[in-house]
DNA sequence: TTATTGTATCAACATTTGTTGATGTAAATT
DNA sequence: AATTTACATCAACAAATGTTGATACAATAA
């Protein structure tokens, strides 16, 4: 490993452990022992560093997602396409994951506005494909709104499970689970 | 509403929105116009803001989650009843409710281990509910851990809809409709 | 061989940020 | 009337924190 991944892998680290703001450019160089002034070899600045990743992993999820809400799969398969999409970048990268969930309001505007704006756009097209759902009776009669909600949630929380793990896991046992869940709950 | 009142519902939302530690002290002096010293008219420490409303709130829901738990309830109407206590608290007061899921981390040891034990004691409760529901047949078999997370995740998320906001809520409402979802899912 | 690239060191600065002390004043409580 | 309580003002400090500039040295690429 490179010591320039070093330092991306031990940024992200501490920034999924502490959080952005409370993660200090000083805590980065002694993570890997060195000059505080060289971990300036490898970002332009903090903020920098925060809006690189998570805009790269932003943008590759939603390239993925918009593929799935453009095919013509029934409502409930899309979301089952979805969750295996979530899960999938999660599971492989999931302090960057992280960033998604917990680190977009350190970002500063425009950026900050430019991600809350691609997030909504996104949670509108999950709660368009629930409402088609129920409208084509796949889904049972309720609010759509807070189904879109507790369903995204239901897969946003994963990335913990994996950060900073080193956990073997079977994805595709794991998106199973989750699909099983937010299809049919915890019933039967 | 005093001057005290204004100063934690003041502070409180703006933790919401940028968090604490980009909650400066005289972000909170300016969002009520006074001096920044004055601020410490109502507190000992910034920290000590953090600490007093994320346990007092903290301390509050693990009393009445005890009491369910206790209770001889299946584990259906256990799952049903947390969920009810959840969305009470959360739709009564959010932003208290916001510190207990993206603030805790700011806790400083030992209160941060405190915290910690409590919420994964309560995890391991909800935990071993689901356990006994699957081995009762009143759930279908799956994976109790992912199933724990999934479903708290489901309800966590609750607070963003209302901190802030003036939103007149159907309480019972919203508790069916997530009490819905955990248990049977978007199928039907 | 020369130029570039990746990495290292040391010192320093400007801002931000939490916090304090000393003090004043009007209202409420005793 | 006396005293406590709630709230206000001003100036200032110490620590934390992001950032820079100047420089060096070894390996790699031209």
């Amino acid at each position: 490993m490179t010591k320039r991944e070093e330092f991306i892998l031990q940024s992200l680290q501490l920034i999924h452990q502490k959080g952005f703001k409370a993660t200090t450019i000083r805590d980065i160089a002694a993570s890997m022992d060195c000059d505080v002034s060289n971990v300036y070899n490898y970002i332009d600045s903090k903020q920098g560093l925060l809006e690189t990743h998570l805009f790269a992993i932003n943008e590759e999820f939603h390239e993925n997602v918009d593929q799935i809400i453009e095919s013509s799969y029934a409502p409930k398969d899309k979301i089952k396409k979805l969750i295996s999409c979530y899960v999938d970048l999660t599971v492989s990268r999931p302090l960057e994951s992280s960033l998604l969930v917990n680190e977009w309001r350190n970002l500063k505007e425009p950026k900050l506005s430019k991600f809350i704006k691609a997030r909504e756009s996104f949670e509108r097209k999950v709660k368009k494909i629930i409402i088609e759902g129920i409208s084509e009776g796949a889904f049972r009669q309720m609010d759509a709104e807070l189904a879109t909600f507790s369903m995204l949630s239901s897969v946003r929380w994963l990335f913990n499970k994996y950060a900073g793990k080193k956990i073997k896991v079977n994805k595709v046992q794991v998106e199973k689970e989750i699909v099983d869940f937010v299809l049919n709950g915890l019933n039967d």
